[in-house]
DNA sequence: AAGTGGTCTAGACCACTGA
DNA sequence: CAGTGGTCTAGACCACTTG
């Protein structure tokens, strides 16, 4: 293969290499499962090195476009536009944390399944709500297993966001987060709390902690109140 | 600095570096901000070349461990513990899809706000219910911008899924979906497809698909009922 | 055996940072 | 200025796949 492309630009070389290879991908000349031309004749193509064609070829698999087989060749991907990446702020920006309540309690049943509690232990419970202006959005509760004796630092723990509190316990990177989302519609108590009427239809999100161990070290609930609160993600390529 | 680790178990040794710095991060040893050790050091250290340590360093970077900065050195990251990956599967695994009605019509405001129409032009609009075993558990609603004398080819679309609908449009890579999630109260027609009673609360999806240049060039929805379909969501980090 | 990708090296030059 | 990371090379050896 003759070279194609010069290096005008000031662009790495390897940059080059992605531009043009996905391009080719993003305007559909090469299609899921076809193979790309191998690193030799992209080194021809390019005149570079075949480390700096390597290179261009690991970005366009990180950004999931490729992905190669030792002894066959590079593919394009199948895409995922079924994966949604989503960015949940516990507290929204512009929005003010109402503190309520923190307490250590008996868990009832739900939390005490969440956080597969022993039989008697008990835990911490922090409570709060989330306003937009005068405007309650959601309503915010945590769990955390409590043991004995652990003092109770209210200050540290009001305005503290999920994550910073199981940080408390492990290692900045040393835990996981699993989310469930799902809907509820409002009974008494959570449609005073948000100043909605009894049966409106709430958001509902629920995050479990884990530790590297899988030890779940935290279970918290935020009831969401449509339209004021929303998740929003999203899915898709056409980067660079 | 001297060799403290050797490559014993036939991985790769740029995988040393990489297991090496991960455990000092995910242990605490190193916490978000904290600088690295430098290329030059892990090179004595591991006794490789500065392109094998920076393979391992652009691992942990791909990861989200790290990140670096000219000049500098490489730095801990903040962990994103809010960024959350989910999969959202129109048709769930072993549930049935129960074709309703295709057909082209006058998109109601809702739509056409979604799908940016002007003002005469109609849509295609395609109906199905999920179900598992005889439990309704979705009702999902599309549409798409209706060109005149366009065919419709109600067997191509009945059983198709969002993307791949799409992608007959553009190329496979070349379209990208934003999501939002929001709660809705059952009202008379959706209690009735859905056989729940009304005002209970649905777990509603809204997708809008875009293509490269940004036109949207479809709108979907679906009403879910909890807890027979939910939306799950994974954070975090403990790889390798 | 020929072609593919995977790992690794020893060196080069550059751009950027901070003392 | 010395030290950092960013790009690039020309070659080597290996493991894997296919004819």
């Amino acid at each position: 293969m003759k070279r194609v492309l010069k290096n005008q630009t000031g662009q790495p070389v390897y940059a080059v290499v992605v531009s043009y290879l996905r391009a080719l991908i993003v305007g559909g000349e090469l299609n899921p499962g076809d193979m790309l031309p191998s690193e030799n004749s992209l080194v021809s193509k390019f005149e570079a090195s075949r480390e700096t064609v390597r290179k261009g070829l690991k970005q366009l698999d990180i950004e999931g476009y490729i992905y190669s087989q030792q002894g066959k060749g590079y593919f394009v991907s199948q895409p995922k536009h079924d994966n949604f990446l989503f960015q949940f702020d516990e507290n929204l920006e512009n929005a003010n944390v109402n503190f309520k309540k923190i307490q250590i309690c008996n868990p009832d049943s739900e939390v005490k399944a969440a956080l597969k509690l022993a039989q008697k232990k008990k835990v911490i419970e922090i409570v709060k709500t989330i306003s937009i202006g005068a405007v309650i959005v959601a309503y915010d509760l945590k769990y955390l297993p409590y043991d004995k004796g652990q003092p109770l630092i209210e200050a540290e723990l009001q305005y503290a966001v999920f994550p910073q509190i199981a940080a408390a316990k492990t290692a900045p990177f040393a835990f996981s987060t699993k989310m469930e989302i799902t809907a509820e519609s409002a009974n008494q108590e959570l449609a005073t709390t948000l100043k909605c009427e009894v049966g409106t239809a709430l958001l509902v999100v629920k995050r479990y902690l884990s530790d590297k161990d899988c030890e779940i070290i935290g279970y918290g609930k935020q009831y969401m109140l449509p339209p004021f609160k929303e998740l929003e993600g999203y899915s898709g390529y056409l980067n660079g």
